[in-house]
DNA sequence: TTAATAACTTAAATAATTTAAGTGTGATAA
DNA sequence: TTATCACACTTAAATTATTTAAGTTATTAA
């Protein structure tokens, strides 16, 4: 009846700031935070939890090191993480043609 | 640099029992309350508040009545509410095109 | 040698969502 | 006939999520 399972709906990656996180680390490979800050207009805490949630849910993993003598923690997507993407799209995708296909009538 | 403004992500509409709703609206037209939860799976509270807020934001009309003896109200979607799903789907769109396209390279 | 900035982390406040309880009316059963 | 149950919501409480603000450690500039 329904076009998708609403409810089953991947709310890890949903939110916008995730959405923004693991689209980026998808197209343009490993970011550090202060990259993914820039890009995705955050502030430091708020990313910092997105971050952190992803992480638990083994979508991305960080490394932290020190270069120039600074911290520097780099961001990458996993495997699960790339599918967990691909899936929410196609939710996205199906109910898209289902909205478009519906307007035809 | 961002395929789309994931901050400027409609968050009224993004919610998945939301989306849920505007999307059963928009394809079959007005719904009433029992048939919106049946449809959607969801609960009573949750779906009282997530009308009341679709309602405040004007993407949605409700009009009460009794049949049968019975409250019924009936739900529909408006034209606010039609453009606000199509702009959000249109992020989406936009969305799935860049990371396809990014796979290519 | 204070500031000021960088790169986070942690905690507090706010907002969103879900779960649970409450209301009024009609129907059903004892 | 009166107690119980179901329907169609509403309201309030509890949980979870998200954002805003403050704190930490180190490092460079004034």
């Amino acid at each position: 009846m329904n076009p998708i399972d609403f409810n089953g709906l991947d709310t890890a990656v949903h939110g916008p700031i995730r959405l923004g996180i693991m689209t980026a680390l998808q197209v343009d490979g490993p970011l550090d935070f202060t990259t993914l800050k820039k890009r995705l207009d955050t502030v430091d805490g708020s990313l910092n939890l997105h971050l952190g949630k992803l992480e638990e849910c083994t979508y991305i993993t960080s490394k932290k090191a020190f270069v120039d003598l600074r911290p520097k923690t780099t961001y990458r997507i996993t495997s699960t993480g790339r599918k967990a993407l691909a899936n929410y799209l196609q939710s996205m995708k199906s109910l898209i043609e289902y909205l478009e296909s519906a307007k035809e009538k």
